[in-house]
DNA sequence: TAGCACCTCCCGCAAATAGGGTAGGCCCGC
DNA sequence: GCGGGCCTACCCTATTTGCGGGAGGTGCTA
């Protein structure tokens, strides 16, 4: 098996000294680099030695994690990252996820599933906390039981031609209904769903809410 | 540990021999349903003998393990659903994924991970294979080279007030400009996205295109 | 039969949005 | 120094949206 080179930012002190006692014990995992800020990362690492994962707090001192991980990513692309987080929160999730990361882990979870995750992530996976892959999942969820069933069909398909980023005249056309029809219907879309515009219900839709 | 429930519908009499076998030797997991077509399993299965997770393919003779799957949750909400399957293109994962699957295998990967994958469903995980898992955060990175590179630094911030579904004035706030200014650069996005309304932009962004 | 929910169409008005242009100031690189 | 990109701000107009109402028809059901 391949020595997996590993580098860690958290801040908190104790957890650090855990951190490098367990991974003391993974023989095949080698923590090459701590440091308590991303900034330090970001100045101090350059390509030779650059580790193959970084566990990546959020919640630090200056520039948060998912701050950094743009950058991270952009200046290192082949970089894996896992965020290591007590956020367990989808707002924080999608964001992570959005700016590159390839795994997340709360820190709920047990010590020892981060063996396991950094080789996971190595190997071209994606390691994510039990609670964690079920939201993400979760955003694939269109309607699993929200308000959407509140919406007759026709509403629905109102909704639907919202969301394909229809404007009132076009979902008359391909709904064969007259504008002012549909703009009845958009109104109690937005009524039922509790927003006053199209920005936000879409906005909320992106979000996996609706 | 709790003992777990397990259906398993599969049209290959050979895999099923294998699964049989490779079920058998777990003690933790029950094989208590077998069928070639989930038309069978939606037919038998009732309440009583409801099992905890069910592994599902796909490619079926007659209806096919999607199409399946709405009508499977529909009737049984708690019922966790495993893929287990050839298909690894996007498409087939994002399909399975929206109608409700918690867990995604393709028949390429070891056997041996059957037993945790079923594990993991039922302690509210959501498995996945390597690669499946990586497709599946593929979808949250709507940029890696596109458009939204092209978008000048307060443009990519206009941008973000609009996924958040604020409107003109309140971007201005947010970003302490005119509203005129902002919606200098609304246009300068629209332009930019190829775009030409609000809608149009999030419903892009909905899609992962942006 | 009398609600009730739904679908359909309509009126009017205020606000937001789209698309076009102009323009000064700033900074950077050629 | 000069063009070019960027940020800023403003002008115009036309269309779309948001929001308040009314109103007729259907079908179901209590």
């Amino acid at each position: 098996m391949d020595l997996i080179t590993l580098a860690v930012v958290e801040d908190d002190a104790v957890l650090v000294k855990v951190l490098r006692a367990y991974f003391a014990q993974q023989p095949d995992i080698r923590l090459v680099f701590v440091a308590a800020r991303v900034e330090d990362l970001l100045e101090e690492l350059d390509e030779g030695l650059l580790p193959r994962v970084l566990l990546l707090d959020i919640g630090l001192p200056g520039l948060s994690g998912t701050e950094a991980l743009p950058l991270l990513k952009d200046k290192y692309p082949a970089l894996e990252v896992i965020m290591f987080t007590a956020y367990d929160d989808i707002e924080h999730i999608y964001q992570a996820l959005c700016c590159g990361a390839t795994g997340y882990l709360t820190k709920g979870s047990p010590l020892d599933q981060l063996g396991p995750a950094v080789r996971e992530v190595a190997r071209g996976g994606a390691p994510m906390s039990r609670a964690v892959s079920r939201k993400v999942l979760g955003h694939f969820r269109p309607t699993p039981t929200t308000h959407t069933a509140l919406l007759t069909p026709r509403e629905q398909q109102v909704l639907q031609g919202i969301v394909d980023g229809l404007s009132d005249k076009e979902i008359s056309t391909r709904l064969d209904l007259s504008t002012l029809t549909v703009r009845t219907h958009v109104k109690h879309v937005y009524r039922k769903m509790q927003v006053n515009s199209r920005t936000q219900l879409l906005s909320q839709h992106l979000r996996g809410v609706i």
